[in-house]
DNA sequence: TCACTGCCTAGACAGATGTCAAATTAGAAG
DNA sequence: CTTCTAATTTGACATCTGTCTAGGCAGTGA
């Protein structure tokens, strides 16, 4: 779980060069995209919100197969997307799978809408 | 153009119910879906990001057209899907056609992932 | 009217994506 | 060791998506 080749993503550190801003690079785009492209499922926007939402800041996977008229497998699969986006990551104890939510992702995307207007130059 | 037919998508006027927020319905999740699909590709991102860092606010599709190695079909084809997202909108001026952002649906997104932490419940 | 240009639509096609059933791995408990 | 449960991986399948070519519509100007 949680190999080192799933990290890439998410604008990185820098980060925060709004859309509105300064020219995007291919590089950059191509990165952006990958991030939207993992939230671009209504099941794993879901997911997401689920486990970013839970009071302890972790959810069980056994807790979030059940609100979806979906097998195991493919929730699985979707976290995988999530996981390998940047987005949240998991945590095997015992028998069962946590997933928490990567605080910084979130954060970090919220900069990508901005208005220049708004935002010094 | 701009039919009527082109708008729902962006969780709309109440807005703001954070990823980290209260659980999302299905249907909220199934719209904001198709607006991350449609930020989901990285022409799509370039095209965005260069309608909205245009000093006038308006981009004219000949001028979207040149800095990328696609056809221009498929360039409208992008331009259609950012519209249907309601993330921009055009107008036909004489011959050509400008495209400008849609100003509240790139701040409405903002809102999403704002933490539970750091927003006032 | 005719020709030319800018943009869009229609149709086709390869490749990506969401889903499931079956098989596999990891840990817990007899 | 064996068995049971939780979660993932694998492989297959239908569908969706990005791209192209060909063709159509709108506006300009001779």
């Amino acid at each position: 779980m949680s190999k080192s080749s799933e990290l890439p993503i998410v604008p990185a550190d820098g980060c925060c060069a709004p859309l509105s801003g300064p020219p995007l690079t291919e590089d950059e785009a191509a990165e952006l995209a990958k991030v939207f492209k993992a939230l671009s499922d209504p099941v794993r926007l879901r997911l997401l919100n689920m486990i970013a939402s839970v009071p302890g800041g972790e959810a069980c996977v056994c807790d979030l197969t059940g609100p979806f008229e979906l097998t195991g497998p493919t929730i699985s699969h979707h976290l995988k997307v999530l996981r390998q986006a940047g987005l949240i990551e998991g945590e095997r104890r015992g028998t069962w799978v946590y997933y928490r939510a990567v605080p910084g992702a979130l954060t970090r995307l919220s900069g990508l809408f901005a208005l220049p207007s708004l935002a010094p130059a």
